[in-house]
DNA sequence: TTGTACGCGTTATCAT
DNA sequence: ATGATAACGCGTACAA
């Protein structure tokens, strides 16, 4: 079995078993169709050579890549993983493969990767958070090509949804706080368009309930422990008598924690923490930690569904999918 | 600008334009070989019409596919995203995609996830660990893809490598505790084939140094900081005497912690803790954590690079790389 | 059940 | 500088 410097192809195989081209192809893609005994002598031949279909000759002829992009803001970070995990697996499962693309939270780059993207013609692209550049918007349209956006709620997706609120999430967290007695609150919070979503509502919510003003404090990095810590530190300063806090990350919640625990400030007696996405350490963490659950593995698994059933020529009939979250309550509020 | 159904092919930007296809190809990828004024009426027909090549079609017809797969154990946990991440931007700057493969440790879901990989005729393959399989491996070599193996060194790669010694870590770290006078030592780790190769080495340099035997512990999850939290109460309960513990990621290392914090243990005082990977959290945790660090932006970068001059024909003269680790200290140990 | 002919969209090659 | 032709590898449609 020494490996020919050029990859064996079906008319080799063909060949090689005595049989046409198409009858190795229906070996492969209807076998049923092929007497037992002609089916055995292809088989063989493509084990002995070691063939190997090329997919993008059949993505070309078919129009099928069997491909679907995942485009993301990031990859470090905890936030997406489960989601893309879970993704990539339902796509696999469903015979679909998985191509990546980082946007780095910069529209123009977004919409250079997406021209790139579309060039592969996948079967699908999963938007991560609402398209950001209009250019990739238009791109996306044209291209006709099925597109999931994912992450967050709107009523004028490009195709199809699978997301929750960030409006309801920070009203919902105001509420929480004020319904235990909480009346001085504060965010710490990462600055890209979601999380502005989550700190409007917050704030609006709270005076609407004749709170204080929130205090704020925006942090570059939206998921560090240090970037929790400064955060803390910095509601602590300006608004000492701050007696919850709502973080936009679990990440960002634990580095909130661990300062409290520096400056020894009580959790949850003298300040309430809550995080955001209900990580696996949110409930190993000193104290456990009350966070917003959003169920990426849902969000993932439902959207390769969609892209698929797509893919497929099914119709959607429920193109639009509000997943929700919930507020796991542990020790720290 | 309406999108037809059918997306638009150079021979129809060709009719538009009154030129031939081929002109079409070569406005793209030769401008400089046509009229100005020809380019331009190309271009404007490209615009007008939102022509995207077909990325199939261009890799068939070239045999390459401007495509870099990678496969990994796993995308959830912080260990790969750095050089993920790297890699990522790195090919996209080279004008190359990436796909991601997770293969959940599992050397069948390894071996078949590569076929499905190979079937796309990448211009080159990531491993991330060395592969586990042997029948990965002979699909690997038999396809004569251009492959790095990455996060371990050994000396007889498939092709490329990109990596560090895990047992050259094990040794350091013995060494690291020893020489600051730790005798009874511990290792929280997680159980993959890497994490074994530490802990023997690990294990044989205290034996060496006549420590005595180095308490193991061992965690089904790798990552979490419950397991950290588990591993180090249970490191104490069955040598209660020992005052310097290796975890295996600095996961791990921030549940020790944080369990120490929790049983009163004063860490660097009574028990030092060494976590791996440096991530971004070991400076803010209390305290700042002592880890090894790996460099993974840097192995992605190499990695993207080998692949690339390899695809490019170009010829590699250093196809193994240790990228080598180092020891950051800080106030843990 | 098996085979023949053609086309998917692109680009190298050779010709003009 | 531009065009005609052919081929990359596969699978549909139809024929035998």
């Amino acid at each position: 079995m020494t490996s020919p410097v050029r990859p064996s192809t079906v008319q080799d195989v063909a060949r090689v078993a005595g049989v046409s081209a198409m009858t190795v192809s229906r070996a492969l893609n209807a076998p049923d169709k092929l007497t037992p005994e002609t089916l055995k002598r292809v088989r063989e031949a493509i084990e002995q050579m070691g063939y190997v279909p090329n997919a993008m000759a059949s993505g070309l002829r078919l129009s099928r890549a069997r491909l679907v992009a995942a485009m993301l803001p990031t990859l470090v970070g905890p936030v997406f993983q489960e989601m893309i995990q879970s993704l990539d697996s339902a796509l696999n499962r469903l015979g679909y493969q998985l191509m990546v693309g980082c946007t780095g939270y910069d529209a123009a780059h977004e919409a250079e990767l997406l021209r790139t993207v579309i060039q592969r013609r996948p079967d699908g692209i999963i938007m991560t958070g609402i398209t950001a550049s209009e250019d990739g918007r238009r791109a996306l349209l044209a291209s006709r090509i099925p597109v999931v956006e994912t992450w967050d709620y709107t009523d004028a997706p490009i195709d199809m949804l699978v997301g929750f609120s960030h409006v309801a999430i920070g009203t919902a967290v105001a509420d929480y706080f004020a319904s235990r007695g909480h009346r001085q609150l504060g965010i710490v919070s990462g600055n890209d368009a979601r999380a502005q979503a989550r700190i409007q509502a917050f704030k609006a919510r709270a005076g609407e309930l004749g709170l204080p003003p929130v205090t704020v404090s925006l942090t570059a990095s939206p998921s560090t422990l240090g970037a929790g810590r400064q955060g803390l530190a910095d509601i602590l300063m300006r608004a000492p008598a701050t007696s919850a806090v709502f973080c936009s990350s679990d990440t960002l919640a634990l580095g909130a924690l661990i300062e409290a625990q520096h400056k020894g400030v009580d959790v949850p007696g003298t300040l309430a923490v809550m995080g955001l996405g209900d990580q696996e350490f949110a409930k190993d963490a000193p104290p456990a930690l009350t966070t917003v659950r959003v169920d990426g593995t849902r969000i993932g698994q439902l959207a390769a569904e969609l892209i698929v059933s797509r893919a497929e020529g099914r119709t959607v009939d429920q193109p639009r999918i509000d997943i929700g979250f919930s507020i796991v309550t542990r020790s720290s509020t």
